[in-house]
DNA sequence: TTCTTTAATAATAACAATTCTAAATTAGGA
DNA sequence: TCCTAATTTAGAATTGTTATTATTAAAGAA
């Protein structure tokens, strides 16, 4: 209803970020991608990389997850599913379980649900073994 | 392990915020915060309501939510609960039921884990009314 | 292939949320 | 009451992100 994902005009810039992202299993940050874009584009600009990130969002080619306190995160796995976070590295790891999640009548009552996220929060292995 | 809750130092800033933030459940930001102490408080910085949001949520008074994109919303309820979030107007309603989630050994495996939120995001009576 | 149009890029400035710094003040214990 | 460490304040600094604008380039038309 907002607006038609209509199609993408297709620039190096953008095949590099979606090809930097494909399979992409880490949840990078937006600078994280930019760094890693650095190698082949040497002169690709920030911006650019906002701006495809925001449009490739809003055309549902990846999501932006908001558990991270310090930054957004990008997922291009569109497959509903959760996450487990390290609350010391900020390490992300994918959950991908249906818990069939119900709200109650009286919460969601005036709502229109859309969607739910689960993140669990824990210390990994490495920031345990690293003394905190 | 981090560090003892060790005792505060009630200052009129801090039971300010404190009183302000009792029994609230519009899950405010630090600059409604703010806002709200100009009043009793004038003179009260932007750097003090930081700081004392801080302090109390290392000493386990209130908890920080990062189900907002823009910015950090503060919670009193110390009692595990979930959130439905407006993804328009970025109202926020508590969930109150325990799901009772369990994570498969495959993926907690490395991590020690320490708890989960659910985000429940929709679009509230009001925004869909306003169109949009 | 070349032209045209419209959207994307790059560089930089602007912003908003948050953190830091340093000096002045104050709570709470001795 | 005095002392001292912790807190407040004001403002500067940082960080992540968005906006601006001139330039460039993609994709469809001719």
């Amino acid at each position: 209803m907002r607006e038609a994902p209509r199609k993408l005009k297709m620039t190096p810039q953008r095949l590099a970020i979606l090809d930097y992202l494909r399979d992409n299993v880490k949840h990078p940050s937006a600078e994280t991608i930019f760094k890693a874009m650095k190698d082949k584009f040497p002169t690709m600009s920030f911006a650019t990389v906002y701006n495809t990130l925001s449009t490739l969002s809003k055309a549902n080619r990846l999501r932006e997850l908001t558990i991270d306190p310090e930054k957004k995160r990008f997922d291009p796995d569109l497959k509903p599913h959760h996450h487990l976070i390290c609350i010391r590295c900020g390490k992300i790891v994918d959950v991908k379980v249906d818990y069939g999640l119900k709200l109650p009548y009286a919460v969601k009552k005036g709502f229109e649900i859309i969607g739910n996220h689960i993140e669990f929060y824990g210390i990994c292995d490495e920031c345990r073994s690293l003394g905190k």
